[in-house]
DNA sequence: TTGTCTGCAAAATATTTGCAGGGAA
DNA sequence: TTCCCTGCAAATATTTTGCAGACAA
């Protein structure tokens, strides 16, 4: 198992992640640091935000497009709007029978699943009048 | 609306993508139709994938890494294997109340949603001597 | 004829990686 | 000292698109 060392390049990506609660991604959270710190590069962000949800500090979600990172860690699902491409969190509970049924089913292991729900979302339903 | 032509590149991407229970990626059917059609281009199968799926003949799915096309297309679910990135189908039921909790919860119009599961199939499990 | 469709190539988008030097521990 | 981490640039991977000519209807 790797040491794992600080830098002042990990903190502020992590911070820049966690100010924010719109499920950003890896480029949008470069191109926030870009001009503060003009010599931070893409690779770093890209490999820092990979690590820091590997080490449970973010969640890396699956999202079409691009994926994203949520300063929120625990278990939760959420909804792509497919006009904005904008995400938003949605609190299901998770439901552990269906792995199992899952499992039973396909004789897989199974470790887990997400939920990703489509539709659109307010901002965009006003800008059309709300139709 | 648009008139649709029938061209025999569309019903041989069509019968590749049918024909195969896998959940191919459009390149992987690409890669299958290039030796018997030599000058099939990428383009033309992505575009047909597209329109193949958007009248209801195939499904697309979005996958980590690539979508992937399903032949069949009632509501269902899918297992990613994170050691072969296989696909596999899950025969889970449709929760549609999950969809109105959503668009209560966070004032979207929510049109529906999908399930990934996450583990590791039958083949892999295998190869690992059951571990 | 009309206008969609094709092949080709280039572009766009998202992400990873090789490398040489830098710096945390 | 060690060896993980960085910046940079190039490479990968997936998908889209502009264009001119082809072809279905």
């Amino acid at each position: 198992m790797k040491r794992r060392r600080n830098t002042w390049q990990r903190e502020i990506i992590l911070q820049a992640a966690v100010e924010r609660c719109d499920h950003p991604t890896a480029d949008q959270i470069y191109l926030a640091l870009a001009p503060e710190y003009p010599r931070i590069s893409r690779g770093t962000v890209y490999r820092n935000l990979k690590l820091l949800s590997e080490s449970g500090q973010l969640q890396q979600l699956k999202i079409p497009g691009a994926d994203r990172f949520d300063r929120r860690v625990e278990q939760h699902s959420h909804l792509y709007c497919v006009r904005c491409q904008s995400v938003c969190d949605v609190d299901t509970p998770y439901d552990a029978g269906l792995d199992e049924q899952a499992a039973r089913e396909t004789g897989c292991r199974v470790t887990g699943h997400y939920v990703l729900f489509q539709g659109v979302c307010p901002a965009c339903l006003a800008q059309d009048g709300n139709g």
